[in-house]
DNA sequence: CTACCGATTGACT
DNA sequence: GTCAATCGGTAGA
């Protein structure tokens, strides 16, 4: 495997829209219990540090975002009802901004996933922020990783880089700030959350 | 301690 | 489309 194209702090250190897109057609790597899982990533969202009402760091700091007020590239894992949410920390440390990891397309260990998710339905393995992690054995023992390291959780460009069509539309799923075009979709996609 | 509430998902009409 | 399971985080008494 190339991990000459692990994604580096200098790519998480710009400010979470742009890392949202770019991230984008990029892989998502987990080596857990001796099997290599692997997905590309095909949707979104940023979470701001300024003006962002749905943003977890949007009332300061709690025990909880603590990884948002840290340094980029490392991970931020939450628990939502009975899943797990995977977030990469964007900007300058003390800037408390972040990017969702929505969706991803599976590429590598897909058997596993399958019986992490209770389905061998292709398109419903990773088609949400829940199911991913679910999929990928994401939990909160993962928060606060350094994703730049090449091991254990990371994220690296592909060795063939594709055309990505992209589409921007609202946040799924916030309660505040829903009007704010911060998702991002490879619109051609068939594992996206929801439709576009 | 209690009460409230989701950056979700799956089941159901 | 609607709805609730389910549970950690948070605020407040």
């Amino acid at each position: 495997m190339d991990r000459t194209r692990v994604l580096s702090r200098q790519f998480f250190d710009r400010d979470p829209m742009t890392v949202a897109r770019e991230l984008l057609g990029k892989l998502l790597f987990h080596e857990h219990c001796d099997q290599l899982l692997v997905g590309r990533i095909v949707e979104t969202e940023a979470y701001l540090a300024a003006e962002d009402s749905a943003s977890h760091a949007y009332r300061g700091q709690t025990p909880r975002n603590t990884a948002m007020f840290g340094p980029p590239g490392h991970a931020y894992v939450y628990a939502m009802h009975r899943y797990h949410c995977l977030n990469v920390v964007t900007e300058g440390e003390g800037i408390p901004s972040a990017v969702l990891l929505r969706a991803v397309e599976p590429l590598q260990g897909i058997e596993v996933m399958s019986a992490r998710r209770g389905t061998a339905r292709y398109v419903n393995l990773t088609s949400g922020p829940g199911k991913l992690c679910q999929a990928f054995a994401i939990d909160r023992s993962l928060n606060q990783w350094e994703l730049t390291q090449g091991r254990r959780l990371w994220l690296a460009e592909p060795l063939s880089a594709t055309e990505i069509d992209r589409a921007v539309t609202p946040r799924i799923g916030v309660t505040s700030a829903q009007d704010l075009p911060l998702r991002f979709c490879h619109a051609a996609s068939a594992c996206l959350s929801r439709r576009l």
